[in-house]
DNA sequence: GATGAATGAGTATTCATTCAT
DNA sequence: AATGAATGAATACTCATTCAT
């Protein structure tokens, strides 16, 4: 899953196709290990065993990459999370199992949590674009009566900021299963439901 | 407010500390302006009106400043915060309280703002050090059986991480006294507050 | 007039030829918009619609095209200038017709203007070569005793010197008859004619 | 005289000064060796014996320091012009002056030659600044009857560009004191004199 | 202690040129 | 002949850190 990410995709395309993959997993690689920040353009192209100069047949600037990176994760990892929700309808369920797999799957891909987190400072609308599902799914739970929230930015943002916390944690202070559980029962909580309810929720949505 | 923070702690003592104060305050206002990364040595000893040799007479690295300069803004904030709450004994009044008075106090010392944000990533355990007056109010809370959750660094993490979002926020799209009262509701829902009664909580509590 | 001044001449030739060609009138359409110095080879091979390994193909180095430019156009703009004054006997009157209608050929293709003036130095003997018919005209003035000079690459350098420099102004500050009038004159006066008489001569040929 | 102009002015002023001189001569020595375009910041730095990070110190940009060099030497040069023709009053013979001196000594500091002729590109009203004197010369010949022009600069810009003429050919080609005189004659004839009083007045000014 | 001149490793970016396909 | 991907040397500029005065 992580090292080959846009590789895979590119297989069987054309040489260009297939090197400018190749810098993007360099970058997903580098900024996975040391942060956007600090991210080098020779790391990349070391790391995808190319030319410096190489990186600007491909891309102009640096921050063009990272802008690609963060953009192309976020899809990616929001597309994968859908594809695991079709036929779950209620709204609760929807934003637990949610949120549940998008922490697992940022914390096997410890490269992408880094970009997704950093990406947040990279991005117009950051939380919105990954977070596109969320706003689809609390706006359910608000019709079907669960949630009592206003469905807007700011509540967008407190539950971005709940999951990232969680991650980070578990980034710093290893995986841990009962956290993330936690993370739901927060999250629900956060959007009205009722304390006790979140909890019965969270496990029966999750086992 | 700011501006001359170490140098009012400093004033009679000797001319050593008064200098070391000098820059701190000055480091202070640097990150504050232009963040923790973007800060340079010569902005400060400029700031400091000292020559920027000077600097290592007082600091080995600039990290260690940086670190510093975290550390005892936190504490600082920290401090105000208790001050203030004397008096208040009802557990949920005091999270509320505590939280509307750290966002006002940052939203208007910008500076700090940068700082406290930014240095979380200079410090060991920044939201604790930050929030240690939390964990107290959150034990009295749940003693009093107005919450319910574990007090723990996961749940301090998550108030703080939500704390942190809604002032994001508002540097960024300007100050609105509502987000700030739906940030309250939000941590005491988080915390087991029944959705209704987290509102009424937070009404009666800051007008 | 400029653009297929190349190809033009290289149509109804081999496909080495026409590519060639190709290639220099975009390498003047290239040095005309952005200066010998500033041209690159990519540049060139886009306006010609090749790929730039094609480049190589043709010339050694950006070098040899930028001298073949150069002298080419040299030549170019010397044949033409004479084409226009058969018929003309008197020397001074040839000189100053010569002289305006170089000046006013220049400024109606800036692109050759570039090229030439840049150019002065990618030649090895640059006025010599676009002020070949010079020299010719310059030593029929003498023998009529219109002039009272040496004709020498000194006298040539002169001359080519106060033309180029009228060329400048003109393409700095716009175009301005009254300026290549004035060239005109100096050119006479400098060749010795006596300065009342140079502006008759001049207000005779150019009306 | 050349190698160590700025040094020279510094001497006995403190660290600062003398290490900016040295950084203004290395530019002089380099420029006029390679040219403006073609100089770099390492040349710089190599010829003054300093790292490439000191120049940085001193100047903010490359051309910053092309630019004052520049100037300076333009400024210089009228200077030494100026302080020897104090004493002579009539027109064509200060210009005749003029003119020969100048060429005589950019020709025995050809770093400067690069740096003036180079440097018109670089400066706003180049001429003008080198030239200053020459407008008030040629107003008090006009004045005085001698010549018979319109002193703006185009008039100026003329007689610069026979100036250069002069020079570069004898750089290329070696010093050649009869070049120079014909110059005088060329000027006067410009200016115009009358092409015989032109060259008499020149045999008299200069031997 | 204070100064500030000097340092030099580090980095993004450009572009002529090469060469395998 | 044509392609265009890959190359890598070159270069301006930054800034934390050192150290002689």
């Amino acid at each position: 899953m992580s090292g080959h990410f846009f590789a895979d995709a590119a297989s069987g395309l054309g040489k260009r196709e297939r090197t400018r993959a190749a810098l993007l997993d360099a970058a997903v690689d580098v900024v996975g290990r040391k942060g956007m920040e600090a991210a080098k353009i020779t790391d990349m192209t070391a790391a995808a065993g190319l030319a410096n100069g190489t990186f600007y047949n491909y891309f102009q600037t640096k921050e063009e990459i990272l802008h690609r990176v963060a953009v192309d994760v976020a899809v990616e990892v929001s597309e994968r999370l859908n594809a695991q929700m079709s036929g779950i309808d209620d709204g609760p369920t929807r934003v637990v199992t949610a949120t549940h797999s998008f922490v697992e799957l940022i914390l096997e891909s410890p490269d992408w949590a880094n970009i997704l987190l950093d990406g947040w400072d990279y991005l117009p609308n950051p939380p919105l674009q990954t977070f596109r599902y969320l706003r689809a799914d609390l706006s359910q739970g608000v019709e079907q009566g669960a949630f009592d929230v206003e469905v807007d930015p700011f509540t967008i943002a407190q539950v971005v900021a709940l999951i990232g916390s969680a991650i980070r944690l578990q980034l710093a202070a290893g995986r841990d299963p009962e956290i993330t559980k936690r993370l739901c029962v927060n999250v629900l909580r956060l959007l009205g439901v009722a304390p006790r309810k979140a909890g019965s929720t969270v496990s029966k949505a999750l086992g």
